[in-house]
DNA sequence: AAGCCCGCTAGACGACTGGTCTAATTAGGC
DNA sequence: GCCTAATTAGACCAGTCGTCTAGCGGGCTT
């Protein structure tokens, strides 16, 4: 009955039993067995959609990406703020969904990138791709708040919105990886008071309405 | 002969060849096996000196920390420099050692941080005292660089030197994570710069010629 | 309507590796 | 020679990824 050539229903399936497992535990010491069992699925159709772990993985992190990419265009779209407004929002909600604990809302970039990256060449384009894509939106936002003024003019003096933006990711990277490690806030708190530094914002003047609780 | 309790030849020499293996592909994707065969050391001799591969990961981590931080000390106490001249040759120094290929000098902090901490409590706390007192020792050497001048009074105006070792840190993390994805040392340029601007350092100016005294 | 076709499921199986542990071997001091 | 402790060899089984054959069952062709 199916024409269509993806079969999107159990191969979806699949990836987003792995994606919550592997985003916990990380991809050498998770086995296909408990991706299959948690997923009620048989070994013998994950060899039907995939033709190995590896390419499992990729698709693992092409899905995820194409996930994220969607929703950060969203956020940075969000009407009735300035462009300042919805980077700082993206970043606030960066900060509330990665400290420690949640479930299925793992950065897999964050969990991956390090193991990955040396481990499967195929896995690191993806990966390479994606970040880079990320960067690239978050400049686009913030030459546009510039443009808007809700950025001050100084910080385009600095260097290009590409270098800034790559230096803002790359910031928020490396606490959310520490926040893995302390099992806390303070990483990303300490990352999101250096974004406004950054940004050339006054720290004290919030442009959003943050909350603050535990 | 030897009565020494801790039989440091074999065992360090175990750990040694597992620092390099495990850096270069993760820790749950390397057996044991692989690890002893490099070493030249037979299996059964492992669960002699290390009551699990976890004991190992974290003896691993332990020694790691420590001669960092040897390192480090050494770096930031080198004579005929300024404080800040020092913490930029450290950060000079990151940025020059960690891009892409260094075969043994890879960061262990870095490698590992996202897998193991949400695989074994034991090692997550090695990782976390080894990256807190990194940064403690950064902030001390931040505060003696305001304190001779060398770096400028309004860092300290913008908060603790903690806090700036901290985001500082997190953001050469970062850098260094995004470095293994790209395999080119564009990351760490840009951590290296940002660093200047969270300095308030003039980026166009090499603080190796500067002598200004407060 | 009958038959076929083929996408998909099912899971046993192979060859191998994982970490762990027991039992044997070695070596040293007396 | 023995006794004890340090060290090693290898068995152990659960687990790994990936292969392979068998068969279900819905839709198309004729």
């Amino acid at each position: 009955m199916n024409m269509t050539p993806v079969t999107g229903d159990v191969r979806q399936h699949i990836l987003n039993t792995g994606q919550v497992i592997i985003g916990g535990k990380g991809f050498s010491a998770v086995g296909l067995n408990e991706i299959l069992k948690a997923a009620g699925v048989p070994k013998g159709s994950f060899y039907h959609y995939f033709s190995s772990k590896e390419a499992f993985g990729e698709a693992l992190l092409q899905g995820y990406f194409t996930e994220y990419l969607a929703q950060t265009e969203e956020r940075l779209t969000q009407p009735g703020a300035s462009h300042a407004e919805r980077l700082l929002s993206y970043w606030a909600h960066w900060r509330d969904t990665q400290h420690h604990c949640d479930p299925s809302g793992k950065c897999l970039a964050v969990k991956l990138a390090a193991e990955v990256s040396d481990l499967s060449e195929r896995m690191r384009c993806v990966l390479q791709q994606g970040t880079e894509r990320i960067i690239a939106r978050l400049a686009q936002s913030i030459e546009a708040a510039v443009a808007d003024g809700s950025l001050p003019q100084s910080v385009s003096a600095q260097g290009s919105a590409l270098e800034l933006a790559t230096t803002l990711y790359q910031l928020w990277l490396g606490a959310s990886l520490r926040a893995k490690i302390t099992r806390d806030r303070v990483p990303l708190d300490a990352a999101f008071k250096a974004t406004y530094a950054l940004l050339n914002l006054d720290p004290n003047r919030s442009l959003t309405q943050e909350r603050s609780q535990s």
